[in-house]
RNA sequence: GGGGAGAUACCAAAGUGGCCAACUGGGGCAGACUGUAACUCUGCUGGCGUAUGCCUUCGGAGGUUCGAAUCCUCCUCUCCCCA
């Protein structure tokens, strides 16, 4: 029988934590984490990390291991949670995955295009150049230097414009030579499933799960690492905001409100980078009862 | 009791005779996204499955006008000041 890998996804705040715990000692095994955020030891109350007796009760990995202060990256993700599961499938035959990375999913599941490591020398003068000469400037460099991808990208993303150039500059190949977007061989198969369920829930519950991150000293976590607000790490939500109220911009009461307005955001995207995957399975979170059984059910079904 | 200001779509708020189904912001919804991805970017938001199309809107009821959210009359409600 063919390892497999159980991938519960769903928007931030839709219960994933939990079923994800029972699913877990259902199957009797251990869970990888596929979070960009909760990865970074410093920041646990507003990436709501697992609680510290859920952390206990099942083997979590990827969760509060990497510093901020380091460069991680999808990639790197992708090659340690190869390896970790390999490691893993050694000793039980299903391991269940949940997070709300959507991409670091894609890089587990289908694998990233080999690409070398941006120069950040270069990287660094991208974004001095985004900000002098404008993106058209930008643009009109990658025009030049890789037409394939210009004619692809969202030109008016800075981001992905900015990408495509970094990767020409350090490697002198274009960005499309190495963008294969090909599904890699895995050694194990994997199932998906999808958590959603009302908006009104979920917006309640992101309400509520904010107020509870603040009370669980949210403010004084932001504080601490205010030194550091320029690392990318610190560019979430949560965060950000409150590095504006710190900086007299907004008053704390409406950061938290801001807060709460682009958790719910967040949320919707995530959803609709979940409606990518064709063959999920997508379950109602609110039946929590019966949706252990639905689940192994569903994984039964074969 | 007297004087003044105002009622616009989910909210806030422009518009003061045709270019208005109505600026803008918020909220909401939808979408894109392979190395910073909790990032970054895009579209929609009165109804009609699509529409250079039709229908119903700008507190209510009438009226003026070829034509009104915009002008007039009355009514209802809200707010402010004086008593």
């Amino acid at each position: 029988m063919k390892k497999q890998l159980i991938c519960l996804i769903g928007p931030t705040s839709v219960g994933k934590t939990e079923h994800a715990i029972n699913l877990a000692k259902e199957l009797n095994t251990e869970i990888l984490s596929c979070d960009s955020r909760q990865i970074y030891k410093e920041m646990r109350i507003g990436t709501a990390v697992p609680e510290p007796s859920q952390l206990e009760s099942v083997k979590h990995h990827f969760i509060a291991t990497e510093s901020i202060h380091n460069y991680y990256s999808v990639y790197q993700f992708e090659l340690d949670a190869l390896q970790k599961s390999a490691e893993l499938f050694k000793k039980y035959d299903k391991l269940v995955l949940t997070g709300g990375s959507g991409l670091y999913l894609n890089a587990l599941i289908y694998g990233m295009d080999d690409i070398p490591d941006p120069d950040p020398e270069i990287r660094r003068n991208l974004e001095i150049r985004l900000q002098k000469e404008g993106l058209e400037s930008l643009r009109f460099d990658l025009k030049r230097l890789d037409p394939e991808y210009y004619a692809e990208v969202d030109l008016r993303n800075p981001k992905r414009v900015m990408r495509g150039l970094e990767v020409c500059l350090t490697t002198g190949q274009t960005f499309s030579h190495y963008r294969n977007r090909s599904a890699r061989e895995r050694p194990f198969a994997h199932k998906i499933i999808c958590l959603d369920r009302e908006r009104s829930s979920l917006h309640s519950r992101i309400n509520k799960r904010v107020d509870l991150m603040v009370e669980a000293g949210l403010i004084e976590e932001v504080k601490s690492l205010f030194p550091h607000r320029h690392l990318n790490a610190l560019k979430t939500v949560g965060y950000r905001e409150l590095f504006e109220a710190f900086d007299g911009k907004l008053s704390i009461e409406e950061a938290i409100e801001l807060i709460k307005r682009n958790t719910r955001r967040y949320a919707r995207r995530q959803i609709t980078w979940n409606k990518r995957y064709k063959k999920a399975q997508w379950f109602d979170a609110a039946e929590a009862d019966n949706l252990i059984a639905l689940t192994k059910d569903y994984l039964n079904q074969e």
